[in-house]
DNA sequence: AACCTATTGAAAATCATTTTCGCTATCCAT
DNA sequence: ATGGATAGCGAAAATGATTTTCAATAGGTT
């Protein structure tokens, strides 16, 4: 049971973990690399959906939805399957990584090379997400994955709460 | 926007942070006096699946399906809206917590003091836990959510990898 | 005991994500 | 370049966990 989803599950087909973190950041044309080298194809699709991620301000997280609306936006129509299997794939080659921040749906960023992960802070009233870094958490990750034999991919520290403004609204 | 689910979400009735986490181990009647204190009230559905995390072995996570399944299975009948109404009041006032583990749906646990949150490290390809604990997450958590003036409600450490056997399976 | 309203169960509704399927475009080999 | 094999696409239907609606019931209070 299980198979989670972002790691397993783009169409039918057998994935395993990819050890490699590409950093693709301004490269032309590494994507089409990338994509290729595990046997998926590059398309015009996925390609859109990377620069969005690669344009948008630091510290900005995207779901499906604004995906969606962002390249309507500028003028790309694109289906929801596709930006979902897009994000399912470009997870799995480590180009992007998959948050569970809060409320029922996933957030995706570009992924970062373990050592510099960055961890979230969320308002759970407004949904505010502040970023912040802390190597003890990549450290204590580690160690714990390590010490239980278990193959790293990625740690989460999300810590919840509310905000200040929130909280003055409650009074 | 946002109003994460299990905090703000028992039916329609202003709600907020309760920062005293009541732990009603043992106790007998403490749940009736938790949820008067707050205008819920006592009923035998609450009362009986709060028994569940109670009886349930160290470390095991429970998700509305599988306490459905269980109270049947010892002959109560209960709706899922029952379970999910539940789950989040008892959430609201402190008794348990709610995991994104992995996977698309929701665990709970019982809530335990902050100095003694623990951690998960999860398989995503079997979806096996294993839980830790580790000072230095708690204390970042705090240190975080007070420099950005956050009141904080909670922290999730989650470690994503695949377990030992699960490796070898993919070899 | 009577009253107010929170809670319940059943059924319908949501809603993010996944799947299906016929068609198209990408990749690889000729 | 050309052609074939098939990964990927969009549209629409399907899923599946969770939420909501609503009439009936039960908990807490006076
Ligand atoms: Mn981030
Ligand atoms: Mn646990
Ligand atoms: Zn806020
Ligand atoms: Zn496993």
């Amino acid at each position: 049971m299980a198979n989670l989803t972002a790691f397993f599950n783009c169409d039918d087909r057998t994935m395993e973990q990819d050890p490699a973190l590409p950093s693709l950041n301004q490269e032309p044309e590494l994507l089409k690399t990338v994509l290729n080298k595990e046997g998926f194809r590059f398309t015009n699709q996925r390609q859109k959906i990377l620069d969005l991620f690669q344009s948008a301000a630091l510290g900005h997280h995207l779901n499906a939805e604004e995906i969606h609306q962002q390249l309507l936006d500028q003028g790309e129509k694109i289906s929801f399957s596709t930006i979902y299997r897009a994000l399912h794939v470009m997870v799995r080659l480590g180009l992007l990584q998959e948050l569970e921040l809060a409320e029922g749906r996933k957030y995706y960023e570009l992924n970062t090379p373990f050592m510099n992960q960055h961890h979230h802070l969320v308002c759970v009233h407004c949904g505010d997400v502040k970023e912040f870094e802390d190597a003890k958490m990549t450290q204590v990750g580690s160690n714990e994955s390590a010490s239980h034999g278990f193959s790293l991919l990625n740690c989460q520290f999300t810590v919840y709460g509310i905000c200040p403004s929130c909280q003055s609204l409650l009074s």
